[in-house]
DNA sequence: CGCATTTGACCTGCGC
DNA sequence: GCGCAGGTCAAATGCG
């Protein structure tokens, strides 16, 4: 979740957008976007809140398995992403991982991300689902079709 | 000229 | 079986 103006978040990566759909929940269109490296089929999901239209929510679906191609200087925001890398193993931060804190209270919502507990976290329950099948035995294999 | 974006159509899962 | 909602495709278009 993050605050910003505009939709277009800048997180090294370079993404091509593929759909674009109306949600029920909010008046704001959601955005789908996919990494444009072929070895690469992380998807994101890119919709704004409905309530604060200075709050983008940004969905990954997946995890990088190749460095950023956009290794550019001078973009800030090229130099803040690179440090999540682990293809195999771990995954880093999951936006799962803050979607709704055991406290029921929707106000701690956004501060949520910013309670530090990083000091556990050894093992995040994650679905199969995320679990890349690449683990580093056939990075160049396609799931079947 | 190549690539990213746009945009409507198409597909699929789910509830009634 | 139908309709809705969400997700994806692909041709055309625009831009660098």
């Amino acid at each position: 979740m993050t605050k910003s103006e505009v939709d277009n978040l800048e997180d090294g990566y370079r993404w091509r957008k593929y759909g674009q759909k109306a949600v029920k929940n909010s008046p704001f269109p959601r955005s789908y976007y996919r990494c444009t490296s072929q070895k690469c089929s992380v998807k994101k999901r890119i919709e704004r809140s409905y309530q604060d239209p200075s709050v983008v929510i940004t969905t990954y679906e997946g995890q990088h398995n190749h460095h950023s191609p956009a290794a550019i200087r001078g973009s800030a925001a090229a130099m803040l992403a690179p440090s999540l890398f682990s293809p195999p193993p771990a995954f880093p931060t999951f936006p799962q991982d803050m979607f709704f804190p055991s406290t029921t209270n929707p106000t701690t919502f956004y501060t949520h991300q910013l309670t530090d507990h990083s000091h556990h976290r050894q093992q995040p329950e994650i679905p199969d689902q995320y679990a890349f099948p690449a683990a580093g035995s056939s990075l160049l294999h396609k799931p079947e079709p």
